[in-house]
DNA sequence: AGGTTCTGCCAAAAGGATTTGGCATACCCC
DNA sequence: GGGGTATGCCAAATCCTTTTGGCAGAACCT
């Protein structure tokens, strides 16, 4: 037994001969280690959890950019499955009814804002949290997967001011997510850097679509209206969409438009929208990889940022003649 | 020790007094079983698994219905949780894989094929499962979760002829899952009924829009074209809304679309689709149940149908005169 | 008082993997 | 052959909960 249970583990002293020996064997009876067994001993329970920034009472109409979420998780599970742990998906709730019992043995938070309570509700069981997107709540914490944001702010800039964009807005989300907020210093530095006119619109969050479309709306009405609209928040992108319609205002002719967050709303706009795609499946890899790293105390860099690729759309003259990724 | 291990489990005879103080010390204290101890000595994990129909090779860009996955998934964590079961997300990658030893009481699986890789996964583990969508595979298998094909078919059949349409194209795609066959016949006894034409055309599932596109494409062409089409997949919708502009048909005005499942392209589509509600978090909250009864032993329904609702929009003329729900 | 019921308490076992320290064997080298 | 090293084997303890059968005291009834 002893010597079965170091070869499996890696411990102990083990002739590397027996130790094939034994995996061979394991192999052909089929044997698996009892997970209960294991954790009863280990006090580890090989579960990971995932916490979407979803809320409970959205509508269901309401047009979060979920696909993002969904390609994250699936990705997460992948990432986690092969590693031989389990990834649990909690529920929103979880933050009112609490982790009771639950065996986890670290999380991962996606998006957090500053004191986020999913945040608090795993850091106070003390289990290690990875957070995808910086929690501005705590500057200090490197425990973090993030976008690039202020890099991937220029690209749309300047990829927008390539496209001959000269007044370029921002219509960035009221929210004090890392990204959100890394993206509109990046926008600032770069108007000033460029000399042209500096034109920010806080959106609410809340309802999204309809917040973004007055928004855009009210912009487009002004005496010198701006000829390009980042479009930070992928909630955003169809009732801008609606807005530059309303206005009359031909897409990418009159009025370019590009996405700070591929989401479906963008690949399925009307025209399509340039968007930047920020690999969630890549993050999840990556949030998964430090998660478990930090749990077996090995090294790990951290925090890690995932280069984002731009998705060039007719919104803002679709490809250019020179190939792209 | 066994008066208080009694008094959790609603086991042995315990003085109701007694059981109420040991729930108020417990909380008091908040104290937790152990999990891993109580799987061990129960040979119950407290876990079930999810496993959407997402393939693993999914290119990003492809328009699955994903917001219906993601509202059920979100939905059965929380039904899981709520019973103090966790929800494992499990990956696509699961059948090539194998569920190596991770501790599962059960399974649910999100539109079955016939013959089913992910079922047989668990049921070769002598793993209950429960499925959303019935299994034409297995017909005498009872336990699963489904939509009301048949009625809900038609229910869209009516609006549309309610809304004038009478040659009304099926656009359906080739796949053995359950809801698609049962529509199909839906379909052929509807047509039958009210001696109009039978437009059937079969869609290749991969890669959705763009099929859809060609097929809707074709069917407008024809001497006689349709003046209604029923979608029944959720990722067929945008194919065939560019169709519809494609061959210069007004929607509503020239042709009506309705959509067999809700998703963000009918929602957002231009012009929105009204298309049926499937209500996936009932669906997810029944298959939770369901399962955890079956584990139990509990006696339930089953199988268990959930109601759709219809929820217009533009695309058929939107809401009528009298409210709807 | 004797019998019965109710309920709390006790001790022990089981569930399966891991870890520990030490023992024992085999082998090698000088 | 003596000393050393490498490696397999062993027994015991630990992780924590649940279940079992029986014991013992309290309360009640006739």
């Amino acid at each position: 037994m002893t010597t079965v249970s170091h070869a499996l583990n890696d411990k102990g002293r083990v002739d590397p001969a027996t130790r094939a020996l034994v995996a061979q064997v394991v192999h052909q009876l089929g044997y698996r280690a009892n997970r209960h067994a294991q954790g009863l001993r280990s006090g580890r329970s090989g579960a990971l959890a995932l916490l979407l920034p979803i809320r409970t009472d959205a509508r269901a109409d309401e047009a979060l950019s979920l696909d993002f979420y969904l390609r994250l998780a699936s990705a997460a599970a992948g990432a986690a499955f092969s590693q031989e742990q389990a990834l649990m998906l909690l529920p929103p709730t979880i933050v009112q009814t609490g982790l009771h019992g639950l065996g986890l043995d670290g999380g991962i938070v996606v998006d957090p804002s500053p004191r986020d309570p999913r945040v608090s509700l795993l850091a106070g069981q003390g289990l290690p949290v990875v957070t995808i997107e910086r929690d501005l709540g705590r500057p200090d914490d490197l425990w973090f997967v993030a976008s690039e944001a202020a890099v991937n702010a220029r690209q749309v800039l300047d990829h927008l001011a390539a496209r001959g964009a000269r007044r370029i807005a921002l219509l960035v989300p009221r929210t004090d997510w890392g990204w959100a907020t890394e993206t509109l210093s990046a926008y600032d530095s770069w108007v000033r850097e460029h000399r042209v006119p500096r034109l920010i619109t806080p959106v609410a969050m809340e309802p999204g679509e309809e917040s973004a479309f007055l928004a855009a709306r009210r912009l487009l009405d002004r005496p010198r209206p701006p000829d390009a609209i980042f479009v930070v928040a992928a909630r955003f992108v169809r009732g801008v969409l609606r807005a530059a319609e309303a206005a009359g205002r031909r897409v990418p002719g009159q009025l370019l438009i590009a996405a700070g967050v591929d989401s479906l709303q963008a690949r399925e706009g009307h025209p399509p929208v340039t968007a930047l795609d920020l690999h969630p499946e890549r993050q999840a890899e990556a949030a998964v990889e430090m998660l478990l790293a930090r749990l077996n105390d090995d090294r790990v860099e951290a925090p890690r940022y995932i280069p984002a690729t731009l998705r060039l759309r007719t919104s803002t003259g679709g490809q250019p003649v020179t190939g792209s990724s």
